[in-house]
RNA sequence: GGGCGGUUAGCUCAGUUGGUUAGAGCGUCUGGUUUACACCCAGAAGGCCAUAGGUUCGAAUCCUAUACCGCCCACCA
């Protein structure tokens, strides 16, 4: 056996993939006797590509689902993908344009296009799947999941029918978020808002001055609107009627006053057009009076109410009406400064263009969901779950977001004109204004009946992932099974659900992460999950958002896995990561981790050697009784890391536990206790204990590197993904003795460097300790490490003049030179460590007099408080020693 | 307009109910082939913890303002 000196990822991860997954340690089972613990997968586009964002997400969830295995839970996380309704439509028919030369892919029909789409999918979901793969996601392939399969689709349907029996679903008319470009109206949430500069204009409206920054709109407007106490317009009354010379000849315009209105905009009076603005919209709702009358049509056209600009697109008629308003002097003013907000679809980017339109909405205030035994409206519920803590939040503070959004939330529309999707169950007997409906999975006996031809925001279905995953599909073919038989029936869901974590970015708390909380309770009557970890975006260097139109910024996850290795890629991503906050990635920072997975693949080397070099078959039993100090002291170490990476882990602090782990391999046991057991000093079964331990405990953060070289292990035959976490060896180990070797040498060091004393150079030192022999134990590696030729340890003695000294835990060292030292110096830097622990003590005496810390504060707390305190009285005392030597 | 975050070394970031001399990685500088590792080893330099007040024996940490940066939400035509 003889490993290469340096590790490439390459060579082996994905043998080593193949091996756990046939090994079938990803299989969760229901049956089990073990606690569960259950992450869904945040499924990614099914014809995605793997992107930094999902990363991000599979290394964190990964780590937790392998601690949470060695530490004995049955831990399921599923996979699986989304179909992304929208999206994935556009890039079919993108491409059917494009590649295909059909110039209007709609054409072909509902059916044949969805079986392009479908045949799409099906041929690129594989990419993704390989690529979660080359994470390393120890994810449960048997159980992946696809928001579009069968089963899936019966629980939607199911949750539809049931939510619209209980009057949570209805139909109506109401202004929608239409996006001309694509077809389709999107929800509230997909809608984004950016600044424009757009002429803002002024027309004689009648006896009126109106501002409108969208003429275009204005045909058919017949309604004024001022605030109800503005002074300017008391000489009109509510309801008066007026002539008014307007676009296409005089009509007749009606004042209404109305709150909404700002006085100090503009000229503080504006015409309406309900059909178009959602603000205008509401005015109507509130006066019977008015009526809407629809302007542009679905594509973006003008209708024929336009008269001579019918038919025309609404930026070209733009520009031609305003002409033609200011021919006949109505014009009277422009603002080309003015800055606006423009609605734009989040998914498309194209211009959204409100419409009135028949949709299906879900009620989120109706006072009908039972919920702990009380009757409850969906908001109510989505609130209740956070105030009482059934779920929470990390970071914390992102509960106040998630409240502040619920207080705004309207009906959530759920209907979208396109056609790949989950197809709405209801049914309409001639069509679609019919009043003849149906509401059920299976259309009703009987010719005639159409089904609708919307389908469901891809968000409804993601809504039920945590559990309509967990449903057993076999029972989702019996269409006589309600609901609940469905639920109480699939194993899965029993023993897997609520699920304990829901990691994702904070960016779709309220798309997604509401969402669930919202479907589940209803559907479940259980939390989705217990906990919800909310990681930040990944930006540039530069703290700019990665596009992927910028390959100079923007890093491609797959490229960093070929270069440095997925473990290399996952420790970068999770190290100085914290919940909640954005991380900058660059290349660098993948190389220096590349770098670590390096360090410990030769330090395993080395270690591997030494096994070899004894002959080493099997693990050996470490002999407590003949311990070296250095021994004691790593094993105490590890103990340490043991119960505290345990514990971050266990409380989501996963960048502290990955950096944890970090510097005990390298720090501790790379720079010191290899070092210091090179030569006699060799122990090997401490040795293959520490780095058996070390290994286990890196293995959730790089699984791969950490595999690799367990199979070189002598005596291990099971695989490391395995293993149960390690326990404490339940043994004190003093560490002081080593400490102490440490803080000499690197005092004999650090005084070299300062004094010029080449480092090949040996030297001599003189060290003066009360405890002689402990020093004396230590005597080769502080000779070795810190290349002394000479070195006298007594109890105590003179002052060395000519020398370099420092006092390290009450140990006097020098380092005998020509130059004089400065004591003057040394004098006032005692003096002043004196001051700061008479404060110190000080401080922490007041403390523990107060008996309202003392009762208040933890036990522990007040312990080591205690503790700290005689520490630093020790201390003190020890200062004002050697100050009085002086 | 409302809300939330950030501001700590040249860069990217930690900093856990306030506690001795504020940490890490990268970068820089100096020196180094010593039984693994130059993807390495040893050492050094570098910080008024954004600013101004306050609470406290003691503040990067708690409070109050201010400034700059970023994000989210909101119907100003």
């Amino acid at each position: 056996m003889s490993l290469p000196s340096a590790y490439e990822a390459k060579k082996y991860e994905d043998a080593i993939y193949k091996k756990w997954e046939e090994s079938g340690i990803f299989k969760a089972d229901a049956d089990s006797n073990k606690p569960a613990f259950t992450i869904a997968m945040p499924p990614p586009n099914a014809t995605g590509v793997l992107h930094l964002g999902h990363a991000v997400m599979l290394a964190l969830q990964d780590i937790l689902t392998r601690h949470r295995r060695m530490k004995g839970f049955e831990a399921l996380w599923i996979p699986g993908t989304d179909h992304a309704a929208i999206a994935t439509e556009n890039v079919v028919i993108k491409k059917l344009k494009d590649e295909e030369g059909i110039k209007e892919p709609r054409e072909m029909g509902r059916d044949k296009l969805v079986d392009c789409i479908k045949e799409y999918v099906a041929g690129s979901q594989d990419t993704i799947r390989n690529q979660i793969r080359r994470m390393g996601a120890s994810c449960d392939w048997s159980r992946e999941k696809y928001t579009m399969d069968e089963s899936l689709n019966r629980m939607v349907n199911e949750i539809f029918v049931n939510m619209y029996k209980d009057g949570l679903i209805y139909r109506g008319h109401r202004i929608v978020n239409w996006d001309p470009n694509l077809k389709t109206n999107v929800s509230d949430d997909e809608v984004e808002r950016v600044e424009e500069k757009a002429p803002f204009y002024t027309f004689q409206y009648g006896p009126f001055q109106i501002g409108t920054a969208r003429p275009e709109t204005k045909f058919g407007d017949k309604i004024v609107v001022m605030h109800p106490d503005d002074e300017r317009y008391k000489d009109y009354k509510h309801g008066d009627t007026f002539e008014a010379e307007w676009i296409n000849g005089t009509i007749t315009a009606t004042v209404i006053k109305d709150k909404a209105v700002d006085p100090e905009f503009g000229t503080g009076c504006m015409t309406i057009t309900p059909w178009h603005d959602a603000t205008d919209f509401d005015i109507m709702q509130r006066h019977e009076e008015i009526e809407a009358e629809q302007i542009i049509d679905f594509d973006g056209k003008l209708l024929k109410i336009a008269g001579e600009f019918a038919g025309m697109d609404i930026k070209e008629a733009r520009e031609k009406l305003v002409q033609k308003l200011d021919e006949k002097g109505l014009l009277v003013s422009v603002d080309e400064n003015y800055v606006h907000n423009i609605a734009i679809n989040s998914r498309g980017k194209g211009m959204i263009e409100p419409q009135i339109k028949e949709q299906w909405f879900i009620d989120v205030n109706k006072k009908v969901v039972e919920w702990k035994g009380v009757k409850m409206s969906l908001k109510e519920v989505m609130q209740d779950v956070i105030n009482k803590k059934d779920i929470k939040i990390i970071p914390e503070r992102f509960e106040k977001t998630y409240f502040h959004w619920i207080d705004n939330l309207r009906d959530w529309c759920i209907s979208r004109q396109i056609w790949w999707g989950h197809r709405i169950p209801v049914w309409y007997k001639e069509d679609k204004d019919s009043m003849d409906m149906h509401v059920g999975i299976e259309a009703p006996e009987g010719k005639g009946w159409e089904q609708d031809p919307d389908t469901l925001d891809t968000w409804f279905s993601s809504a039920l992932w945590t559990w309509s995953t967990l449903i057993d599909p076999e029972l989702t073919k019996d269409p006589s099974l309600s609901m609940e038989d469905l639920l109480e029936k699939s194993p899965d869901f029993i023993k897997f659900h609520p699920t304990h974590v829901m990691e994702t970015g904070y960016d779709i708390i309220f798309f997604w992460v509401a969402r669930m909380i919202l479907m589940t309770t209803y559907a479940t009557k259980e939390i989705p999950f217990d906990t919800v970890y909310l990681h930040g975006l990944i930006r540039t260097r530069e703290g700019k958002k990665m596009s992927k139109s910028d390959p100079e910024t923007c890093i491609d996850p797959l490229d960093m896995i070929n270069e440095y290795g997925a473990d290399a890629l996952r420790m970068s991503m999770v190290i100085g990561n914290t919940p909640g906050n954005d991380m900058r990635l660059y290349e660098e920072k993948i190389k220096g981790y590349r770098n670590f997975t390096n360090k410990l693949w030769n330090a395993s080397r080395f270690v591997l050697g030494i096994f070899e070099e004894k002959g080493l078959k099997e693990e050996p039993i470490i002999d407590y009784d003949n311990l070296s100090p250095a021994d004691e002291w790593i094993l105490g170490k590890l103990n340490a890391k043991i119960e505290e990476v345990d514990k971050q882990l266990t409380e989501f602090n996963i960048s502290d536990a990955g950096q944890n782990m970090y510097s005990f391999l390298w720090d501790d046991f790379c720079d010191w206790y290899l070092e210091l057991s090179k030569g006699e000093a060799q122990n090997p079964a401490v040795l293959y204990y520490v780095l058996k331990n070390i290994l286990i405990l890196l293995h959730p953060f790089i699984p791969f590197v950490t595999e690799e070289i367990w199979a070189n292990m002598p005596g291990q035959t099971e695989m490391l993904i395995h293993q149960p976490y390690p326990e404490v060896d339940g043994k004190k180990h003093s560490q002081e003795a080593t400490e102490n070797t440490i803080a000499i040498i690197k005092s004999i060091r650090s005084m070299r460097a300062e004094n010029n004393i080449e480092p090949a150079k040996k030297a001599p030192v003189i060290i003066y300790a009360k405890d002689v022999d402990a020093i004396k134990k230590n005597e080769a590696e502080i000779m070795k490490m810190a290349r002394v030729d000479k070195l006298t340890v007594e109890k105590s003695g003179d002052k060395i003049k000519n020398a370099a000294a420092d006092v390290v835990n009450g140990i006097e060292i020098f380092i005998p030179l020509d130059d004089l030292v400065d004591l003057e110096a040394e004098k006032a830097r005692l003096e002043k460590e004196i001051g700061n622990l008479e404060g110190y003590i000080k401080g922490l005496s007041g403390k523990l007099g107060n008996d309202n810390f003392v009762k208040n504060a933890p036990k522990e707390v007040v312990d080591g408080e205690k503790a700290k305190l005689s520490e630093g009285e020790e201390k003190l005392a020890k200062f004002k020693e050697q100050l009085s030597s002086f």
